[in-house]
RNA sequence: GGUGGCGUAGCUCAGUUGGCAUGAGAGCAGGCGAUCGAUAAUCGCCCGGUCGCAAGUUCGAUUCUUGCCGCCACCA
């Protein structure tokens, strides 16, 4: 025995201490960190660390660098940030270079509002270095944004559609579609305002009330009607048609019915009307015939497929085609497109229509594609003023609106019209001159989906490899490029899994892609026109040379040059031997900007290749960037450019509306990040199950903020008590360790398993949850409560604690990596206290997951769940005894078990146990006769002896050491070791 | 209107190849309590769902089928 004094008991034991602090301050410390990894060039660090290692590409899709990002932007780029840091993290090499889309018609929009009037005399390209600054500006706080989230990438270059390289790889990849032939001139119907006398784009007219005159219209049937129906021999038979934009009437070609509907003739005197019979009796009474129309017969809408009617006056054929576009009810009904839009707002409001629609193929969208298909003319006899042409019988140079009445009063005279009457409805206007505008077929440049490609790729990549594989026999012709498109979805892995079926429908229907766009930020598309004979020259080596122009000087140059310096010196016209040009003035879609990016980028970038493994996107973009990616890649490669295609949902709030700024229910990131920190917004986008629609509001960010609390201080009491602990030195062997030890290990073992899993399959909100049931349930609830009391009093040294340490020190290790690439900066930070070892890599972010083991102890694992079960009666007993003021604290309490069969023999084996696992001071375990099964009799009585000053656990040796008379015989001997150690 | 998707406790998510733990789970939130040696922490107990609605298939459906409703995206 010392003679020494005795041990300040409150400092033998063993308490937390870390420099984590508990309080996380995101605020301060997430740009303090950031400004750590800056300066040690992290991202390039990661990337060296990685060299050699499989490819894994994530290719980005560019945000419009327009405005500051919005929550849905946020999503998506913390998205890629996962894959990224996750299979950087599953040892992969995966590189990020981030994009930016900068060309387009919003940008165009913000800077004409800022020229003003100005703009009018201002050259193109003024107008052009304008919108170049706008973007500029916009990409640039973009990017800090998107930093300051804690996304990884290449952010000191990250690729532009404006660049100058850029521009010209989107001009060369456009030639890439002349050479192969799919490019071509035709006419379209687009929206056309007659007083500014330009066309717009959808974003560009604004709908308003207005009233149009609403008609119906006979076509008669020239076919014998007897061929419809037997009932219908001898009849005077016409269809039936109504629309209220009768000045397209004179551009009439066809009439299309929906081969599913029912149709009707209906008697009206000697004459008959087809119309849809579920609207005959409408028809009926609106047009006077009686409230109930007398059916002469019935028949579906394929059956008049390809019959002829003439025009309602003009001496000229009228098509019956099918399509599936014709309603029933509602105002869509025998419209153009003008009103289609109408019909969305109001569903069906009333029955105008007939179920016949006059279709106009120059004059609407519908009757474009629908009369494309029936080899119809775009016929549209209307100029740029809202004129008819000089070929329009009886309305030559009138005005559109100003023809209406006079169309309806000549149809009137003439016999054609059944009736009309003044309809109210919403119709687009001009954004600028408030007018209303038509829709109008103009010359644009398309992209032919059906076309052959005439030139298939015999060359080699860089790699050597064939880059043709568009088609498997020799001979055959090839596939055009709706048909590889098709092929290469079937191959592609879409996640969710119904995106293939997604893709493939819009695919299947698509018109043409019309490329021409009337405006000037974009890049410009390359074709010369002959002034001498107005030939088009549209060529792969002219545009080659236009593109090297653009490498140089951006595409500024097609605005700054005369043609003659575009063009290669001497060329001449082939056609007339001309040498004079003008240039094409439409610039190309922006969605052929975008969509040319896995060239200009993954073939440009020396860290990236072709094609990329993974495109992750919001669901909108089956028919935008997936689809123009898809076309450019078969264009050049003969092949999609990814392998994988996720989509993500959209951003709700909690009554499943969309987030709108403009209504005010929108939700800033940067207000997020400077209110609660990125991590809140990362552990968000991983709580959420992206494949759906994402839900955010105060209420689940403020949940959000409590599970990262709940994490944070998870690994800050592991932390805490691995204060002085040196792995190398102090870790105990596995299979020494005690066995809850081993249990938590098991269990992370299962956690990691699954978290790997989960990673590799893109699937976070799996990460989260695991984790977060992890840290709450497994560790705090659990194995943090029941071995507490070993780490506070157990000698610092002893077997006993180093064993919890051990265990401690492998969970918060592997913690800190499996969340790493959800919470970035916490993450790291937790690396940075964990214990000192030799190797351990600078940051957390380039390390790897846990390595795992293949086994794992399931028996270990299903015994423990029988203690925990058992624990859990127990529990209650214990709350039971509280609320009848027995005990307060746990330790107060002495618990005697009863059970039978196998629950009393695996509670004997942890007899010794129990007690801690429990977290009482004494437990007494009794063999019941009782058949297997049956349930676990608990009696909770005050524990017998003192409380021990010391672990404040009660025992009835307390009092027995002279030397400590308060504690306990556990005590009294950990204090004997430790003074041991103290003077050795 | 077309195509695709979603609808399980207040919130985020599990789960059910249709019953074989017949009583649908977890965490958070809420209520009550314990502790005051993870402390602007920690632990426990309790409350909470007719699995969107309605039919059908079946001995039996939240799980299968159909229809409807609601919400979202793309498109017309």
């Amino acid at each position: 025995m010392s003679t020494e004094t005795p041990l300040d008991l409150k400092k033998t034991v063993n308490l937390p201490k870390t420099g984590f602090s508990q309080k996380a301050n995101l605020g301060q410390s997430e740009p303090a960190r950031l400004k750590k990894w800056a300066e040690m060039d992290l991202y390039a660090m990661i990337q060296r660390s990685r060299e050699g290692r499989e490819k894994f590409i994530l290719h980005d899709g560019p945000p419009y660098a327009n405005s500051d990002i919005h929550i849905g932007t946020a999503l998506n780029k913390i998205l890629k940030d996962f894959v990224v840091k996750s299979r950087v993290m599953l040892g992969f090499d995966s590189p990020y270079v981030p994009g930016y889309d900068c060309h387009g018609l919003p940008i165009e929009l913000f800077v004409d509002k800022k020229l003003g009037a100005k703009k009018a005399n201002m050259p193109a390209v003024s107008i052009r270095r304008a919108c170049r600054e706008h973007a500029s500006e916009a990409l640039k706080r973009q990017t800090r944004d998107f930093q300051r989230l804690g996304i990884f990438g290449l952010w000191d270059n990250p690729y532009m559609t404006m660049s100058n390289a850029y521009e010209a790889e989107t001009a060369r990849l456009f030639g890439r579609f002349v050479e192969r032939g799919y490019v071509y001139k035709g006419a379209r119907p687009v929206y056309w305002c007659i007083h500014d006398q330009t066309a717009l784009a959808e974003a560009e007219v604004e709908y308003r009330e207005h009233t149009s005159p609403s008609v119906y219209v006979k076509f008669p049937l020239v076919t014998d009607p007897k061929s419809i129906d037997p009932a219908l021999e001898e009849k005077k038979v016409f269809f039936l048609a109504w629309t209220t934009t009768p000045w397209t009437l004179p551009s009439n070609l066809g009439l299309a019915v929906n081969p599913i509907f029912e149709y009707a003739a209906i008697e009206n005197g000697d004459e008959v009307y087809i119309v849809a019979s579920e609207l005959a009796d409408a028809v009926a009474e609106k047009c006077g015939l009686g409230t109930e129309a007398r059916v002469l017969a019935r028949f579906p809408g394929a059956q008049l497929d390809r019959l002829e009617a003439r025009h309602a006056w003009l001496n000229r054929p009228s098509l019956l085609m099918l399509g599936e576009h014709v309603t029933l009810g509602g105002e869509a009904d025998a419209e153009t497109e003008l009103d289609v839009k109408e019909a969305r707002d109001k569903r069906a409001t009333g029955k105008a229509g007939t179920g016949v629609v006059h279709t106009a193929p120059g004059h609407g969208h519908d009757d474009f594609v629908i009369g494309t298909r029936y080899g119809l003319e775009i016929y549209c006899p209307v100029d740029n003023a809202g004129r008819f042409t000089s070929e329009v019988e009886h309305f030559a140079g009138e005005r559109v609106f100003e023809a209406n009445a006079k169309i309806v009063d000549f149809m009137r005279g003439q016999g054609s019209l059944l009736f009309s009457e003044e309809y109210a409805h919403r119709y687009p206007h001009c954004w600028r001159c408030k007018n209303p505008v038509i829709f109008r077929a103009t010359p644009q440049w398309f992209i032919s989906l059906d076309a052959r490609g005439d030139n298939t790729l015999t060359e080699t990549d860089e790699d050597g490899r064939a880059v043709s594989n568009f088609t498997e026999n020799e001979g055959d012709a090839p596939l055009n490029l709706r048909e590889g498109a098709l092929k290469e979805i079937e191959r592609v892995k879409w996640i969710p899994s119904w995106g293939r079926e997604r893709m493939k429908n819009m695919l299947k229907n698509r018109p043409d892609w019309c490329v021409s766009r009337q405006r000037v930020w974009g890049v410009p598309i390359p074709v010369f026109y002959c002034k001498g004979c107005d030939e088009a020259i549209a060529d792969s080596n002219i545009i080659k040379h236009v593109a090297d122009i653009f490498e140089r000087e951006t595409a500024d140059a097609w605005y700054a040059r005369e043609a003659r310096e575009l063009l290669p010196e001497g060329f001449a016209c082939p056609k007339c031997g001309g040498q004079d040009w003008t240039k094409e003035t439409d610039i190309l879609d922006v969605w052929f900007d975008s969509g040319s990016s896995s060239v200009a980028v993954l073939e440009k970038y020396p860290e990236l290749r072709w094609p990329a493994d993974v495109y992750l996107e919001g669901g909108d973009q089956y028919r935008g960037w997936f689809n123009s990616s898809l076309m450019v890649g078969l264009a050049s490669h003969d092949r999609a450019p990814y392998d994988r295609v996720i989509t993500h949902g959209w951003v709700i709030n909690v009554q499943g509306e969309k987030m709108s700024k403009s209504q005010g229910t929108g939700i800033s990131p940067n207000e997020v990040v400077k209110q609660s920190g990125a991590e809140i917004l990362r552990l968000w986008v991983a709580s959420s199950n992206y494949q759906e629609d994402v839900r955010v509001s105060d209420e689940i960010l403020n949940r959000i903020s409590d599970a990262y609390r709940k994490m944070r201080n998870t690994a800050r009491y592991a932390l805490g008590n691995l204060d002085g602990f040196n792995p190398a030195r102090d870790s105990v062997p596995y299979d020494e360790l005690m066995e809850i030890d081993r249990w938590a290990l098991e269990e992370l073992e299962v956690v990691a398993l699954r978290s790997r899993a989960a990673y590799e399959a893109f699937e976070f909100f799996t990460v989260y949850h695991a984790l977060y049931n992890f840290c709450t349930v497994t560790l705090s609830a659990r194995y943090f409560d029941i071995i507490k009391d070993r780490l506070y009093t157990a000698a610092p040294r002893s077997v006993a604690r180093r064993s919890a340490q051990t265990a401690l020190y492998r969970i918060v290790d592997a913690l800190a990596r499996l969340l790493a690439p959800v919470l970035v900066f916490t993450a790291d930070e937790i690396w940075e206290n964990l214990p000192r070892e030799d190797e351990r890599a600078a940051s957390v972010h380039m390390a790897e997951f846990p390595a795992g083991r293949a086994l794992v102890d399931a028996e270990l694992l299903t015994r423990w769940a029988g203690i925990f079960e058992a624990r859990d009666v127990v529990l209650r007993a214990l709350e039971e005894a509280r609320a009848a003021k027995t005990i307060g604290s746990s330790l107060e309490a002495k618990v005697i078990i009863t059970a039978s069969g196998g629950t009393h023999e695996l509670l004997k084996r942890y007899a010794g146990e129990l007690r801690y696992i429990f977290i009482v001071s004494q437990v007494e375990l009794k063999q019941s006769a009782g058949e297997a099964g049956a349930p676990l009799g608990v009696e909770v009585v005050r524990a017998d002896g003192e409380k021990c000053e010391r672990c404040w656990n009660y025992s009835v040796h307390v009092g027995e050491s002279e030397r400590y008379p308060s504690l306990c015989e556990r005590c009294v001997a950990v204090l004997g070791e430790i003074e041991g150690e103290q003077r050795a």
